[in-house]
DNA sequence: AAGATAGTCAACCGCCCCAGC
DNA sequence: GGCTGGGGCGGTTGACTATCT
């Protein structure tokens, strides 16, 4: 593994370090320790730069590295720090006694950032994906012997998330998918809206939104209703005045809400029966920016999103991320 | 069996910060 | 205040390995 060995241009190796380079280094560290790392690889009899002898010390040689396959409590450790302190991976790594920053580095790139991808959980914000696209991985997540484990991090990423206008954001984005899987394709305009053209596969979302129900029926908690899913999609979008009736029942997509209070502590409450949970009453301006009662006007509510992404301005993560999955190949599109 | 593709991870690069002058 | 050198950090590279086709 690593690079070929070459030497720069005053002569110094670089490379893959050989066992013999690393008993010299080890053996020199150990005796004397390294006050100067530019001096040291001349004192160790080492053809390399110091820079180079601190990181293979650091990162390899160190007799404290504890090395092998991260535990799950150390996975949970990297997600939770993640959360808080984002790519700081040497901060991240004084927590966890043994590991180095690159190996966590490496770490979160080959497995966590995947894992939590298709847990549905953006690696970045910690926060349920916004990207659409995730409807169409829905059935392997739900399917996943972990989902249980997914609805944990996502809690628990709630948790240590403080920002509740996101949370009306994704409450309010949910909302949409829940127009979305009850109703014939949107409007030539509405997609307009969305600065797309690609029509939404809703059967596929459809289906994604009645497995996330039977699983949430096995967990014992809330639901969204679905109508019956149309026969028949209707492909004439000059069928403007298309009755919209989508059922109103809009849990947390966990069968909870989340709500910010006056401490920035979240309560959760479980959603009872049938009733409406309160929107993330965090952000005055936010809350039912697209509320339910706007569905029954076919293009209101995709305005309604066009004006949310537009009002967030300095948010345009959010923005581009719906945007670019519309957009985008992998965005499911029926022509 | 062989080539293509994806995953892994050690190592390097370039930038930043800070202390000393 | 400006300059310089050393160390630290995050991002990226690329050789090797595993898996897939």
């Amino acid at each position: 593994m690593g690079r070929s060995p070459s030497l720069d241009e005053i002569g110094l190796k670089k490379g893959p370090w050989t066992p013999e380079e690393d008993k010299r280094l080890a053996d020199y560290i150990q005796r004397n320790g390294h006050a100067s790392w530019r001096a040291l690889p001349k004192l160790a009899g080492l053809n390399r730069c110091g820079k180079s002898c601190r990181l293979r010390w650091t990162n390899y040689l160190r007799p404290d590295i504890k090395r092998g396959k991260f535990s799950e409590e150390e996975e949970q450790i990297i997600i939770d720090l993640h959360a808080l302190l984002g790519n700081k991976w040497a901060a991240i790594a004084t927590h966890l006694p043994g590991r180095t920053d690159n190996e966590i580095k490496n770490f979160w790139n080959t497995h966590l950032r995947k894992k939590l991808l298709q847990m549905g959980i953006d690696p970045v914000t910690h926060m349920p994906r916004t990207d659409l696209s995730i409807l169409a991985n829905l059935p392997q997540l739900l399917a996943a012997p972990n989902f249980g484990n997914s609805v944990n991090l996502w809690d628990r990423s709630l948790r240590l998330q403080t920002d509740g206008t996101q949370l009306a954001k994704i409450q309010s984005l949910h909302n949409i998918l829940q127009v979305l899987s009850s109703t014939p394709p949107p409007t030539m305009e509405a997609l307009h809206l969305l600065g797309s053209q690609p029509l939404v596969d809703h059967h596929q979302i459809y289906e994604s939104l009645r497995i996330m129900n039977s699983q949430l029926d096995g967990l014992g908690n809330g639901h969204i209703n679905l109508a019956p899913y149309p026969t028949q999609i209707q492909s004439n979008f000059q069928n403007l005045d298309h009755v919209y009736q989508p059922t109103h029942e809009m849990d947390h997509p966990m069968g909870s809400s989340k709500v910010l209070n006056g401490d920035n502590q979240f309560s959760v409450t479980p959603i009872a029966g049938n009733s409406l949970p309160a929107l993330v009453s965090v952000n005055d301006q936010m809350e039912n920016k697209i509320s339910l009662a706007d569905v029954s006007n076919p293009s209101t509510t995709f305005e309604a999103l066009g004006e949310l992404l537009n009002d967030e301005a300095d948010d345009y993560y959010w923005r581009s991320d719906i945007i670019n999955q519309a957009t985008t190949p992998s965005w499911p599109i029926s022509r």
